[in-house]
DNA sequence: AAGGCAAAAAGTGCATGCAATTGCCTTTCG
DNA sequence: CGAAAGGCAATTGCATGCACTTTTTGCCTT
């Protein structure tokens, strides 16, 4: 390419790698277990290996790869414990952000959440998979934000980032989508309500439900990564 | 070389430069604002400046120091808001971490926390404070295994070791040693009595005393150590 | 033919060097 | 005398180079 990066590139050089690489392997363009070789990416976005090594060791530090001292990195591998520990947890945290969004809300994000909530109704109806996709990520990034509490966002988001390489396929379950809806509506009646408690349990259910439907994908997945990992 | 670092010498120079600097931030050699210069490190811990750079950029993802492009990195200032979150997060997150350990905690792993803790109680009527520390510190340790959650545990460890640098003082406030201890109490006989909720209970609100004991030091601290931060 | 060893190839880890940016200090002009 | 501008020192950001570790390959031995 000759104008480097598209979109991502604001910040230092480190920067802009770490959010190429970290985005591909969020989106799942990089796989679990896959090798993230040095003077490849380099050679990929057309800088030194000084940078892209940096960006590995951040994204090392956010768990997102993983690095063998003297032999490379490869995109995070997960165990099944280390993989259900993690949707535990991130049924916690959403647990935690809803009781505080039903808590803290101020009024206009109430009725942007209502408003944005009712309008991906149509979405349901319609089977639109993907834009349903987008609101489903919109719904849950108001909720982290409405708990206004940047240390409970941060480790959400980190969290959730974590995850991502393996929940990309639960809407293609049957009816998934249309469970989805039900459960935000849960969510989103008990805030409305300021039922902080009940609004936590909704939220947790919500994600413990996803983990389930999540689980499925996720040995075929490295399986098809890394297939002659020991 | 020679002799090299005194203790923290293994896994690779980045990784040891981590834990050296990631340490005197936790400890409080490097206080919040304070500046991070990367020759000066270098110098100090006799090696070249790329480990050094690399080491900061790590500790910049796990939040400890702050980084200004083409300005040097500073060990992270906290604003009294942000601190507040992550107390209110470490209050979620060991209220969680106790809720397990009454549900998953082994046979030896609540002996263990019961003899160790009923130990301490010697320490409390001798006002050891320094020694206190230390048990309180493994007590925590043993909560957080104990929860049996490999995530839970990553995201409290780090947690707590950005409020470290905040929390340093707590146990000079009088009685504040005989209240912990107590407090600590409430929570091990609801863990060994397996009652999830109510370790989950008693470990928060153990946090937000600490939380409102700790925030007394933050203002002077900060003053102290970057006294002429806009 | 299979196993093992050795040398080469590949790739990582750290040091050094240079360009670029920032901050400070001096100088100059209003 | 104060403020703005320009230049200089200090420091960061990135590239490159070299040493060391791991992995592969090819040859030799059994």
């Amino acid at each position: 390419m000759s104008g480097k990066r598209s979109l991502i590139r604001t910040g230092t050089t480190v920067d802009q790698m770490v959010r190429a690489i970290g985005d591909r392997i969020v989106t799942g363009v990089l796989r679990p277990g896959e090798k993230l070789d040095e003077v490849s990416l380099a050679a990929r976005f057309e800088v030194s290996r000084t940078p892209v090594r940096e960006a590995l060791g951040q994204l090392s530090a956010m768990g997102l790869v993983e690095r063998r001292p003297n032999r490379g990195a490869i995109v995070a591998v997960v165990t099944q414990e280390h993989l259900a520990s993690m949707f535990e947890s991130m049924a916690e945290l959403e647990g935690i952000c809803a009781r505080f969004c039903a808590e803290r809300m101020t009024g206009s994000e109430r009725r942007a959440l209502e408003t944005e909530h009712q309008a991906s109704a149509r979405l349901v109806r319609l089977g639109a998979e993907e834009d349903y996709e987008y609101f489903n990520t919109e719904f849950h990034s108001r909720l982290y934000r409405g708990a206004h509490s940047t240390h409970i966002y941060e480790l959400t988001a980190m969290t959730r980032s974590r995850l991502a390489p393996f929940r990309r396929a639960q809407f293609r379950l049957t009816g998934r989508l249309a469970k989805s809806w039900q459960e935000h509506d849960a969510i989103v009646t008990a805030i409305l309500r300021g039922d902080g408690p009940a609004a936590g349990k909704a939220a947790m259910e919500h994600v413990s439900i996803v983990s389930e439907a999540s689980a499925v994908f996720v040995v075929d997945d490295q399986a098809r990564a890394a297939p002659l990992h020991p």
